[in-house]
DNA sequence: TATTGTTATACTCTATAACTATA
DNA sequence: TATAGTTATAGAGTATAACAATA
């Protein structure tokens, strides 16, 4: 069990993080923002998959998905097939131009991280992305909380509104068991 | 020296860990956006300083921080003090309130954290935060390379070899005194 | 002329809500 | 009635550029 000061320090550095994340996006070609890349980066690594699993490892809400997968689908790196056992449902591939647009991808994207973390070593890098998996596991599925987590345990102090939940009065609990209690991320 | 597989991974977990980010946002109160908190933490951890000081903490553009650093000084938190050495700065510091809201975003962030991280060994929570602050450190100040790195992503659809640019103008050492001050004019 | 900080503008990412089409 | 996905809208965060005041 960690101190507070360890936990406000944690924060702090998951806020300043991002500035690499950035510098990171950088690298990218302009019309492969770091979100359709993440896109074509999961489909590599889980193959066929549908929206909504594809949004739990994206950790994003899949409306958010959905407008990244259609950036990808519109330049050729993605399919979108019917479903078989669900014709609600599709069923996301990565096409022969998508893994080529994904090779240039982490080869920029490795290139950068390598002129920067050339001296790092190999278990070092392992030990880093071992705990920031730890992290998201240990975070569980934290997108869209008022319905993927209707229970908060936390005590929250007096009821302020969260940013844009000015008061819904409408609790709607009805689906806990729907999608998110499926396999662990990664 | 990592393998390239190890750095598309690291890089998929840079752009996961956000929704870790995101949860602990959601544990804020409405007035005060991640961004607010930060710069609260910074000036309650360095002290007295200028905005230029501020921002490379907080690894944003000055301009940001000078909307965040607003957004605290029109609540009260911080003071922005005439500097007496140079009168086009000013000193930001921290007020009785700002430090007793910090306290308060900190003990929730901490409680959150707490819930979620309660079954990691501080040893472990240790080495998370030194890998990430190792890891923003390799970096620099990775802030506005417009001008510090000319190498922009650009399009480059045509299989071009990326090997035929980026390399020469890029020395930025992060000198901690003077703001990498080489500027391409308009 | 250079630098500190502010403001205006634009872009990316995100979530909520309303909608469709299936189930 | 419930679920998979889409789209419209709104909010936060960021960078760029133009600007003001001072050095």
């Amino acid at each position: 069990m960690a101190a507070q000061e360890q936990y406000e320090e944690l924060a702090r550095q998951l806020n300043t993080v991002n500035a690499v994340k950035r510098d990171l996006a950088r690298a990218l070609p302009a019309d492969c923002p770091p979100a359709a890349a993440a896109v074509l980066l999961a489909l590599a690594r889980g193959g066929e998959m549908r929206m909504s699993r594809l949004a739990e490892l994206l950790a994003v809400d899949m409306s958010v998905t959905s407008r990244h997968v259609a950036h990808v689908a519109d330049r050729g790196w993605i399919e979108r097939l019917p479903d078989p056992a669900d014709k609600r449902s599709r069923l996301l591939r990565l096409t022969a131009a998508g893994a080529g647009k994904l090779d240039e991808l982490s080869e920029r994207t490795a290139e950068r991280l390598a002129e920067q973390l050339g001296d790092w070593s190999d278990a070092e890098v392992g030990e880093l992305i071992r705990l920031m998996t730890k992290l998201r596991a240990s975070f569980g599925d934290c997108r869209t909380p008022a319905r993927a987590r209707p229970l908060t345990p936390g005590p929250r102090e007096a009821g302020r509104p969260r940013h844009s939940d000015p008061e819904p009065p409408t609790l709607d609990p009805p689906s806990p068991a729907g999608d998110r209690a499926a396999g662990s991320p990664a």
